[in-house]
Order: structure tokens, then sequence, then C-alpha cells
DNA sequence: GCGACAG
DNA sequence: ATCTTGTCGC
């Protein structure tokens, strides 16, 4: 019998497609908000949470929940396709559009640059980033300005940013430029060594799933 | 053929 | 991601 009905070619296909329609060139202007994405699950229920907070405050102004069963399996490398319909469904219901959105998981710091964040970002259309707790693709080079960056074909595509003793894996998702994520990250990071967007909505996504 | 491999 | 108590470290 087939395993699985998820065609992982035609998966592959479809990002090295719409990889070319990644804008990496935005300078971002003024933000207000900031929405972090995350799911947790219980078996295959997934548990997706968009938490709005202000800035550059960052604190929790509104979130949404939004459960359902997931089908797609995980395969490194397609981690959208399992986990970017529930979080758009859930961004879907804030009722504010975000300045800019986080994801858990790579943006274009992936196999055929085009991670969660930057599929989200060209589905809603909103200038997005992405976190990792991991590295995924790509080789992390320290250059001369200290900065640790993630190339990946030649191509500086994130960056490594160390906050509370621990490293987080940041890059470009959508509509954003390196100059921009440069200058914006550090005011993501609060008191948890994840940027408070995600520390947030993964808080709520644990809480959601004890109940 | 042998590793590596977001969440 | 999730399964899981106590325990080592800041």
């Amino acid at each position: 019998m087939t395993s699985s009905r998820f065609d992982v070619g035609r998966a592959k296909e479809l990002q090295e497609v719409l990889a070319s329609r990644v804008d990496k060139t935005y300078e971002i202007g003024s933000i207000n908000n900031v929405v972090g994405l995350d799911v947790a699950y219980v078996k295959d229920v997934g548990i997706a949470v968009a938490a709005l907070l202000n800035y550059p405050q960052l604190q929790l102004k509104e979130y949404v929940v939004v459960e359902g069963v997931v089908e797609i399996p995980y395969v490194p490398g397609l981690l959208a396709f399992r986990e970017a319909p529930l979080m758009i469904k859930a961004y879907e219901k804030l009722g504010h559009d975000a300045d800019l959105v986080v994801v858990d998981g790579h943006g274009i710091t992936h196999p055929r640059k085009f991670g969660i964040a930057s599929h989200i970002g060209l589905v809603l259309d909103v200038t997005s980033i992405g976190v990792a707790k991991n590295l995924l693709y790509g080789k992390v080079v320290k250059y001369a300005d200290g900065v640790e960056y993630i190339v990946v074909d030649g191509e500086v595509c994130g960056l490594v940013y160390r906050w509370l003793g621990k490293n987080t894996y940041v890059s470009i998702g959508h509509k954003i430029s390196m100059k921009s994520l440069m200058k914006l990250i550090p005011n993501l990071y609060k008191n948890h060594y994840l940027p408070e967007p995600t520390y947030i909505a993964d808080t709520i996504s644990k809480k959601f799933r004890r109940l």
C-alpha cells in the first residue's frame, strides 16, 4: 500500500517555482505590530496560534487559536505543507493586518530557498521572517563585521542571532532585505532566547494542548 | 553509499 | 513536534 498521498516531488517543484517570487529587497517602513505564528500537536490534531503584539513594546494585544487534523507528514524541507495551512487560517482570523510576521521555522535558508516563513509571507502578501532553533540548510560564515551569516549558494540569506546564551537562526521570509532584517531583529527579543512573538505564540499553543 | 535533516 | 522526573546550572 502507498503510505501517504502527499506528493513530495510535486511539493518540491512548487517550492522551486515560488522561490522566484520572494522579495528580498524591500526596506520595511514603520512597524506598529508584529504577529507570531506557531503550532503544537496532540496526535494528528494541530493547534495553531497567531499572536498579535504591539511594537516596540511587544505586549500581547490579541490572539487566535485554530485546531484541525493535520494529514501531511513532517518531511525536512517541506514543513510548510504540514503547518502553513493552519497558521494562515489563524492569521486571517485576527482583527488586524500585521506589519511583520515571525514564523517558527526557516525562510530562504532552505534547500530551495523557500521555507515556511517565505511560503506564508508570499501567500498572505506580508513581510515575514523565519526564526528557527536549529539550522536546516546553508553554511554559517563569520564575516569581518563579526556577524555570523547563513550563506546559501554564495548568497547571504540570514544570520545567527544569539540571545541569553542561545542561538536562533534568523532568515529572510518575504518582503524584507537583509539590511532591514538586521536592523529589526534585536528589537524582537526580550526575556527569552526566542523572539517574543514566537515565545508568546508557543506558550499559548502549548497551553491549549493540555486542555 | 553515507550523513544531514526546521517542526 | 512529542514522549517524560528529577536534576544540573545560572
